[in-house]
DNA sequence: TTGAAAGCGCTAACAC
DNA sequence: GTGTTAGCGCTTTCAA
C-alpha cells in the first residue's frame, strides 16, 4: 500500500481541524435562537432565562467560540490596547519601564503594543499615525520629537497620553519624568568630589529635555565649583551606542588643546560606545579618564572596572505611569471625556551609584 | 481683572482643539458626495474624476480624515498585525529577535505586539487567547506550554504560528530553532578541552525542547568522553535569575559528596543568578569554579573575568522568522489559506564564544 | 425573557 | 463616474 505523501496527509490533517468560523449568528442559528439572546450569555447580562443560558454556553463550548474583538471594538470605540513608543527597546531602562506598565495594565484587561521607534523621528511619526488608525486607548511617549505635531492628533481626541523620559513643547500634558538637572548635579558634583575639575560630557541633543536639562545641570554643577565650562568638552549624541562612540572618538581627538580627567556620558548605550572608544585609544578607565554613565546596568556584578552611573527610578516610572494610565482611562469612561482630570507632571528624583570608574585624583 | 484659574484655561485649551469625529459619511455630507466616492479617494482607486478628487483631497485634509483600521479589519478580515510572544523581553537574546522581526514586517506594513508572558503558562495562556480575540494575522511564538494546547486556536483557523527557541509536541508547525544539542556539545567538549570531567549543569525544564536537547547534548558529549553521568550534578531550572541562583545554591551544597570543577548554564538569566550564587558563597570564577553560560551578551566588554559562552544567531533568527511571516501571510492572501504552504523547520547552528571564565585544569 | 433592527465605519458589488 | 446597498460581528435600544 502506497504511503500517502507528507504534503497530502498535512492537507488532510489541516482539513480535519479546520474549524469553521464561528459568531454569534451561526450559534444562534444552531440553537433557533436570535443574537441577541447569544449574546447576553456571552456578556454574561440578565434577563435570560436559566434554561436557555444553560443551552447556549452548551453550545458556545463545543464550537469553540471566542468573541471577535474587532467588532467589538468598532460598537464599543474602545480597543484596550495601550501604545507604547519608546526609541530602543534594548535600553534596560526602557525595557523596565515596559515591564512596569504591563504589570500594572494586564489586569485590568489592557494590552499593550511595544513600538520601537530606533531613536528616529520619521518612525516615531509614521508608528504614531498607525496606531491612532488602529484606535489604541492611551498613549505612553518617550518622544525624540520636541515640538510633538504627531502627538497632537491623540490629544486632540482626547485620548490619553502620558510622556516619559522627553517631553515635547507642549501645554497641558501628563509626564512622568526625573529632575535631569539634579541628575547631572549628581554626577558632576561626584567628579569634583573626587578632584576632577576638567570634566566632558556627551550629552543628548539639546533640542530634547533630557539633553538640555543635562546640559543645564552640568554647566551648573561646574559653575557652582568655580569651574568654568569649556565648549570644546561638550559633545552632542543621540543616545544610540554608535555616537557614543563617535563623540568619544571626537573628544580623544581634540584632548590634546582641551585636556580632561573625566567624562559624563548619559545614556547606557552610550556609554557602551564611548568605553569601546576608550579603549581602542588604548586609554584606561579609570587610570588615563574617569567615567560616569547614566542608566547603565549590571546584571553580573563582573563588570571591571564597575561603573559609576547616574540610575533612574525606572520600575517606579513604569509603575507610576501604568496608574496614571488607569486613572486616564476609568476617568474618562466615566465621564464620556477626561476634561475634568487636569493633568499631573510626576517628577522623580535620580540616584547615584558609586563605582570604580571614577578615581580620586590630586589636582 | 481676574484671571482665569489654571483649570479653566485648561479646558477652554482643550475644547478649542477639539476635532470632532470624522469619518467618511462626514465627509461626504459636507462635500454632497457619497461615502463610496470619497471611499474611492482615500484608497487611490479609479474611476473617479479628477476634480471630484481634487476636492475630496482637500475635504480629507481639511478634517485631518484618518482612516478607522477597525471598522477596515472587521471587513477585510485582517489586522497587520502580528503578536509576538515571548517569555521575557529583558533577554537580549530575545530583544534582538523582536528587531530582527520588526524590520522585516513593518515595511510590509505589518505592526507587532510583544507580550511578554514572563515564563508563565498561566500568562502565555491568557495571551494567546487576548491575541486571538483581537485577530492577528500571524503569531511568533517562543513557548513555554510543551503540549501546545493554547495555540491551537491559531492552527485550527489557518492562523500562521512559527515556533522559535521551543518548539511544543505538534505535527506539521513551523519553526526556526537552534540545534540545541550540538550547542551542549560545543560547550562541554569545550571545557573538556580544557581537562574539566567534573561538569555540573543548570538545564531549563526538560519538557520543554531547549531543556530536553540540550540536556540530551549534555549527556552525549560526556559519554562520547567517555565520562560517566552524575544525575547530582544536573539541576533543572526554569531560564529564570532566580532559578540559576537556587539551582547553583544546590550545586554548591552538595559539592562536597559531588565535587565538580565546571558548570554549563543554558540561559543568559541564570547564568547572572548563578554568578551571584558562586559570588556570595566567597568562591571565584574561574579559579574555584569555571563557568560557561548560554546567550550571554556582554556589550561594554568589561566583564571580568569575561564569560565564555554558547550563542545563538539571534539576529538571523529574526531575520528568517520575519521572511517567513511574510511568506506565510502572502501565500494565504493569495490562495485564501495556506493549504499548499509546506510547514518549515529552520534549524541554525549555535556558537562557542571562549572566555576567561573557563579555566585550563590538569587532572 | 426574547427578538428585531439599527448602527459602529468601512469596502465592494451592483445599479444608474 | 457616482450612488445605493449589503454586510463584516457585535451590542443595545425598543418592542413584543
Amino acid at each position: 500500500m502506497q504511503t500517502m505523501s507528507d504534503n497530502v496527509r498535512r492537507k488532510r490533517a489541516v482539513l480535519m481541524r479546520k474549524a469553521k468560523t464561528n459568531n454569534l449568528k451561526h450559534i444562534a442559528e444552531r440553537l433557533g435562537l436570535s443574537v441577541s439572546t447569544v449574546s447576553r450569555v456571552v456578556n454574561n447580562k440578565e434577563y435570560v432565562k436559566e434554561d436557555t443560558r444553560r443551552r447556549v454556553m452548551e453550545a458556545l463550548n463545543e464550537c469553540n467560540y471566542v468573541p471577535n474583538e474587532i467588532a467589538r471594538s468598532l460598537k464599543s470605540k474602545t480597543t484596550h490596547t495601550i501604545g507604547v513608543v519608546l526609541p530602543d527597546i534594548s535600553e534596560v531602562f526602557f525595557g523596565e519601564i515596559v515591564k512596569g506598565i504591563n504589570k500594572i495594565v494586564s489586569d485590568e484587561g489592557y494590552t499593550v503594543v511595544i513600538v520601537d521607534t530606533n531613536e528616529s523621528k520619521k518612525n516615531e511619526q509614521k508608528y504614531l499615525e498607525i496606531l491612532y488608525q488602529k484606535r489604541i486607548d492611551a498613549l505612553v511617549l518617550a518622544t525624540v520629537d520636541l515640538n510633538g505635531d504627531s502627538v497632537k492628533v491623540f490629544l486632540d481626541h482626547s485620548i490619553p497620553v502620558i510622556f516619559i523620559d522627553n517631553v515635547p513643547k507642549l501645554e497641558n500634558i501628563n509626564s512622568v519624568t526625573i529632575n535631569n538637572r539634579g541628575a547631572s548635579k549628581l554626577a558632576i558634583d561626584f567628579l569634583i568630589k573626587n578632584g576632577h575639575r576638567d570634566i566632558a560630557t556627551i550629552i543628548g541633543s539639546k533640542e530634547e529635555t533630557t539633553g538640555s536639562e543635562r546640559m543645564q545641570g552640568y554647566i551648573e554643577a561646574l559653575e557652582a565649583a568655580g569651574i568654568s565650562v569649556n565648549e570644546n568638552l561638550i559633545e552632542y549624541g543621540n543616545y544610540k551606542e554608535s555616537s557614543g562612540y563617535n563623540c568619544m572618538c571626537n573628544l580623544l581627538s581634540k584632548r590634546k588643546e582641551n585636556p580632561f580627567s573625566a567624562v559624563y556620558v548619559t545614556s547606557e548605550m552610550m556609554v557602551f560606545g564611548a568605553v569601546k572608544a576608550i579603549k581602542e585609544n588604548g586609554l584606561i578607565i579609570p587610570d588615563d579618564i574617569s567615567l560616569i554613565g547614566f542608566d547603565v546596568h549590571d546584571k553580573t556584578g563582573l563588570v571591571r572596572p564597575s561603573i559609576a552611573t547616574i540610575r533612574q527610578p525606572e520600575k517606579l516610572i513604569g509603575k507610576i505611569t501604568g496608574e496614571m494610565l488607569l486613572q486616564e482611562l476609568n476617568s474618562k469612561e466615566n465621564q464620556g471625556d477626561s476634561l475634568d482630570m487636569p493633568t499631573r507632571q510626576v517628577i522623580l528624583e535620580p540616584h547615584l551609584f558609586g563605582g570604580e570608574s571614577v578615581k580620586k585624583i590630586n589636582n
